[in-house]
DNA sequence: TTGTAATTGATAGAGATTGTCACTTGGAGC
DNA sequence: GCTCCAAGTGACAATCTCTATCAATTACAA
């Protein structure tokens, strides 16, 4: 289940955070692709809707939606831009493609043998964990077999 | 085990990559200590074996070493700046501390079973994966009860 | 020792993100 | 509804990280 923009839209005003036209305008574009987007590219769909938007306040809005961990970031294999994308109120992980950067979310990650393991030899605390593949998606396996 | 610096500068010529102090000066950074380290952070270590080494050099054996596959990149669970490592030789993930940031590596993911859902499920072509914890340290956890 | 292709450093600059500050506005309280 | 003010906004400049360019230098094979 994803969240809906009113959803999230709730969940800020019960923080006590404002809701501003423009805020809307990022959710929507958030809240209406299975897509990761960059904060460029959610600037220029937000426009859309609220063309007097400013890239800056889309910085602004992302941080707080992260702060709230209502969107997440997707870690490139190279180095890693920070792509946000919309999150599904789950634990989940990505399956990036290096092709075209594609993103699958998939959940079901079994890794906590591996975390009792990892508390027992090093006595961390741990709080969580970012597990992210890399691959080819299929339409890219076609189109460069090499 | 760990690689020394003569380990990767011969690595290096190996490679037909010539040894020039500035590289060697980087070397002895990473591969002096445990902890991972900006790249910012490595010019500085280095000017004090080569104080004329430029930042731009530093960045530039990095991405060698990193094309190499020499050193590896820290993601960071809020913004990952490109915090670079010396890397073991074999397949490794990071167990990062979010209070002082010391890293501790460890193998023996066992994702075998999880690769083999995600081809099944998704047919993508599955290349690596980036798999890292995160927690508190024992020293962190007494010195933040909280 | 020499020749040369690889490497370097200075400079400028690109691209992403943030700080500042005066102006605007959502929404709680009346 | 109306007022008020802290929260939020946009323009601009600045910062931070990293890269492109290019002339000068240098490691090292012959």
């Amino acid at each position: 289940m994803r969240l809906t923009a009113n959803r999230i839209a709730g969940i800020l005003r019960e923080r006590g955070h404002k809701l501003t036209p423009q805020r809307h305008a990022v959710l929507k574009v958030i809240a209406s692709t299975q897509d990761h987007l960059t904060p460029e590219a959610i600037y220029e769909r937000a426009r859309v809707s609220k063309p007097d938007i400013g890239l800056i306040t889309v910085y602004r809005t992302l941080n707080l939606l992260s702060d709230l961990n209502l969107v997440c970031r997707v870690h490139g294999s190279d180095g890693c831009r920070g792509y946000m994308m919309r999150r599904p109120a789950e634990h989940h992980h990505h399956l990036v493609c290096s092709g075209c950067d594609r993103v699958v979310d998939f959940s079901g990650c079994d890794l906590g043998d591996l975390e009792r393991k990892l508390l027992e030899e090093t006595r961390f605390d741990i709080g969580g964990h970012l597990l992210e593949f890399y691959g080819l998606c299929p339409d890219c396996r076609k189109a460069a077999p090499a």
